[in-house]
DNA sequence: CGCTGGATTGACTCGGATCAAGTCGAGTGG
DNA sequence: CCACTCGACTTGATCCGAGTCAATCCAGCG
């Protein structure tokens, strides 16, 4: 079968077949999780690390008055919080949006990995940056973009980064996002999201419904969103 | 001469005397910069780590229709990047906002640190991840708090963490942010952060002026800005 | 078959942006 | 010492993007 995450780790940094091998070893053991279930919660102690296998995921944050903020979506191949277990608590808490299939790694085993696999540290670095980098474009969209640029420019990175693991085939690609968790990422209202969807939808760009994405026009999706994918990294030092 | 660095890892973890030492020779050649320097830019090659000392930094996005956003303000004792030599690019600049005093430690001098200082590595490690909840509580505040709550919710975050080195006195803090860089960062319009700060002036809260900020009712501004310090992660896991 | 949670649409409101003048203080040069 | 300038801060008037409130629609499902 398929390892999405050791794809993904690839992708970041050539691995050796031993390094593939002991990734493999360390996911062997998945759990099958249902639909909206927390992985962990804000204030829980910080337990093993996270590594989705399939189906997607969301971190996210309860205000004192009730909203939700969702910080990031998880798709097949990622995995969180490397060193998390350094911290006393949550500051936030990661959930399941469809079922999926995760892993868990302690925190013993992936300090042994790390030690002794450099090639394994080195792609989970690289994968840390580029957490942050999308932080930080994400930042940027809420501060700085129109509702209708920071739709079209999260459509634009979730799209790039499912290519990237082969999950997006040709315009298409399978999105389990409902708009309620859209509005929430993107700090809008879900009314406001469904008619900046329809907007888009009627533009040409782009089409979201029942859990599935269509780009039918990429070039004016990326006009739309201003998206520039340099904060996604692509281009990886060579030397270490 | 105090050096905020090592103060600041210090209170993410204990460090021996011989890890201070080495600390302090690996900022011992610090350089002055004149204010609005940028330190790197976006598109440069990363480079060093960089420390700032004395004196406060911003890290920053410019976006293709020339607004800016600010992403993170970095005060003395703040380090960025610890594996940013990994990517090919930076995705964001780093810029002073006054005149400052900041060192670089060279990459392979850090590795060496990491390697053999593991109470170093250790503090370094939890500075990211408190870093990188201060991004999640920053993408919480753009996206679900209104403004007045944000400029409330920053002062505190920034008193807190300045408190923290014992750069606030009491109640007062040297705050040398402009209200044009506190509408960047916040993404607001400079006219309204003018606005909003009023309002906390004439509810008794805070006052922001010339560089200063007084906190004059601190459960006031607490309240307004609904401040969870939680994900400032005060307590750090004792065992490692 | 009725329930339920999402998606959709319309009418209205409001927070914050925009546009446009000022004001104030620190230099700076005559 | 005063005039000039320049950047940062203030303030008012007006506008618009997005929120709010409230129905309605629709598909999946026990």
């Amino acid at each position: 079968m398929k390892n999405r995450f050791v794809d993904r780790l690839r992708g970041y940094s050539p691995l050796g077949t031993d390094d593939v091998t002991a990734l493999i070893a360390a996911t062997a053991r998945p759990r099958t999780y249902p639909a909206r279930r927390d992985l962990i919660r804000e204030g829980d102690r910080p337990g093993p690390v996270f590594v989705i296998l399939e189906g997607w995921a969301h971190r996210y944050k309860i205000l004192p008055n009730g909203t939700r903020q969702v910080l990031a979506f998880l798709m097949p191949g990622d995995s969180c919080d490397l060193h998390i277990g350094l911290l006393a608590e949550m500051d936030h808490g990661i959930q399941t949006i469809g079922p999926a299939l995760v892993a868990t790694i302690d925190r013993a085993e992936m300090d042994t990995i790390m030690e002794t696999r450099p090639a394994v540290a080195r792609a989970m670095y690289v994968g840390q940056l580029i957490d942050e980098g999308t932080m930080r474009a994400w930042i940027t969209s809420m501060g700085r973009r129109q509702s209708i640029e920071r739709v079209a420019h999260l459509m634009c990175k979730l799209y790039a980064r499912a290519t990237n693991i082969g999950l997006a085939s040709g315009t298409d690609l399978e999105l389990p996002i409902s708009q309620l968790l859209l509005a929430d990422a993107l700090g809008m209202t879900p009314v406001h999201i469904n008619r900046v969807l329809r907007k888009l939808r009627e533009s040409g760009a782009m089409t979201l419904n029942r859990g599935s994405l269509v780009i039918s026009d990429p070039a004016t999706l990326v006009r739309i969103a201003g998206f520039d994918e340099n904060y996604l990294h692509r281009r990886i030092r060579k030397a270490a």
